[in-house]
RNA sequence: GGCCCCAUCGUUUAGCGGCCUAGGACGCUGCCCUCUCACGGCAGUAGCGCGGGUUCAAAUCCCGCUGGGGUCACCA
């Protein structure tokens, strides 16, 4: 009879210390994404350590591309971490494939503790004893090699079998509170001893997780709600450790709820919304994205949702969250990223829609001063007008573009009067003697020219005028574009216009 | 199937026994502002899954049901 002994980690400040451990499986996921935010916020709002490691024990799934994607995430994002991957600390290596030893060590002592046996049946074999004693297949190991004897052992080893090892589990309920959900008892008996290590000795995530926490000094473990069922195996690793020496607290743990895709399913790594590159490359900014994804799950307060980092890291407490899944909601992520841009001081917006720009092809590797100043007049005219940065190609292209360059969007073409081309005419009349060209000096010749001049609804008036310049429906305001572009290319454009209408 | 988790507008979230004729945000609708689109402003739309308790009082506590989800690997 086995009992659980070991205390729970007492840490409930600067004492703390979290950690986020992904596996290097695919590109990064926005729901793995949040569990690092909560994790990182938690590290910075108790004045903790927040540890960054990396999970790669299962050579044939990890791959050194996600992997590197994984690290170029965090960075991106900008969740630092006190220990872990690059950085390095005083539990080096960070990457559990280089953690070989280690692992070899913690299995000498939970073996010579008694607490791990070997286990030589096959998943066979424990199937037909299960359905030849009359016991449900699915309840899986029966425990029954907890005792075996030498000479079995002995006759195991002669057919020439490899052991896997499996730890013992306490006969007793195990209750935990959960940071999130709150008391967790899972009854006796609910699973059996587990494997830790694979035949040929290959530690299991089983093993890993908890031993690299445990090593590493975590003392609190916030992840995804799919982990909950495997916490009581884990608290009974833990206790495992604690008598053997190795641990010397088990932590709290916390379980946040899945982010949803559509209908009731998780969001898979076949929903494109789940690719959190994919919402770089539309314009999502760092600060548009994780404001959202802390809503998942959270809250600031009750009639509040547009906040800063250092908000979110001053405020957030995981006793907050909510335990119920959140639906991923890309309208509201939208909203919520445009809210953020708005909020960017102009030059940082600015700064931030050249890549676009440049991955666009409106713009090239080197900017010539022209463009430069281009792109610092018009830049401040979208700030409030887009919703993702991406957008700025489409809204700016026209006022770096040639006249050949422009397209005409049939959009922006079919919405047009009947007299367009006398209105652009008119335009381009009224413009030719406008001696200072800036906004409200051709704000004020065209409104004379078209509004009053020729009768037009302000409406009518600039429609096409804005389509002779730009080829779109949607622009930058109208009167300043034409102050960038300047007379002559303005003049150029209305002219070439109304040659074809 | 066993075990575990979850349950407030379409979505997200506030609510932790009386402040709730349930608040905010996104979405949607209408109006205002207006050179387009936005921004901003105003108004509207819509919710406590069901049934029992406990209580003077329940969205809030308890139980059951229903519904969803997860997990039961020598994956992580």
């Amino acid at each position: 009879m086995s009992l659980i002994t070991a205390p729970v980690t007492s840490a409930t400040g600067s004492d703390i210390k979290v950690r986020f451990c992904p596996s290097p499986t695919g590109t990064p996921h926005v729901g793995l994404v949040r569990t690092a935010l909560f994790n990182w916020a938690y590290a910075r709002k108790t004045g903790g350590k927040f540890v960054f490691r990396i999970e790669d024990t299962d050579s044939a799934r990890d791959s050194e591309e996600s992997y590197h994607q994984i690290v170029e995430a965090l960075r991106w994002l900008g969740m630092d971490w006190d220990e872990g991957i690059d950085v390095g600390g005083p539990n080096e290596p960070y990457r559990q494939s280089q953690r070989g030893e280690i692992y070899q060590e913690v299995v000498e002592k939970l073996k010579a503790s008694g607490h791990i046996y070997e286990s030589y049946l096959s998943a066979e074999e424990i199937e037909a004893r299960n359905l030849a004693n009359g016991r449900a297949p699915q309840l899986g190991y029966d425990n029954s090699e907890r005792d075996l004897s030498e000479a079995d052992r002995q006759r195991y080893i002669a057919e020439g079998r490899q052991p896997a090892l499996r730890l013992r589990v306490p006969d007793q309920d195990i209750t935990f509170t959960d940071l999130v959900r709150g008391e967790i008892t899972f009854p006796a008996g609910s699973f059996p001893d587990f494997v830790v290590v694979r035949p040929g000795g290959q530690p299991l995530y089983t093993l890993v997780n908890p031993v690299d926490d445990a090593l590493m000094g975590v003392t609190h473990v916030l992840r995804g709600e799919d982990l909950l069922s495997s916490t009581p195996r884990q608290i009974a690793l833990y206790n495992a450790m604690y008598e053997a020496g190795i641990a010397s607290f088990i932590p709290r743990f916390g379980h946040l709820p899945f982010v949803m895709g559509e209908g009731n399913k998780k969001l898979s790594k076949r929903n494109p919304e789940s690719n959190l590159f994919l919402h770089r490359d539309r314009g999502f900014i760092p600060e548009g994205l994780l404001n959202y994804l802390a809503l998942l799950g959270w809250s600031i307060s009750a009639d509040r949702d547009i906040f800063s980092l250092s908000e979110l890291c001053e405020n957030f407490d995981v006793a907050n969250v909510n335990p119920n899944p959140a639906r991923f909601d890309q309208k509201k992520a939208d909203a919520i990223n445009a809210a953020q841009i708005r909020l960017l001081d102009p030059s940082d917006f600015e700064a931030r829609l050249i890549p676009y720009l440049q991955s666009a092809g409106v713009l090239g590797k080197q900017l010539s001063e022209r463009e430069k100043e281009i792109l610092s007049m018009s830049a401040p005219l979208i700030q409030e007008r887009i919703t993702v940065l991406s957008e700025a190609v489409g809204m700016l292209g026209f006022l770096f573009e040639e006249l050949e360059q422009i397209h005409f969007e049939p959009e922006a073409l079919s919405g047009l009067p009947e007299n367009a081309g006398d209105i652009v005419r008119a335009a381009a009349l009224a413009l030719a003697s406008l001696e200072d060209f800036t906004t409200d000096s051709i704000q004020a010749a065209l409104s004379t020219a078209l509004v009053d001049g020729l009768g037009e609804k302000p409406r009518n008036a600039f429609g096409p005028v804005r389509v002779a310049i730009s080829g779109r429906r949607v622009t930058p305001p109208l009167f300043e574009s034409m102050e960038i572009l300047g007379k002559a290319e303005v003049l150029k454009r209305l002219e070439a216009f109304a040659q074809s209408h």
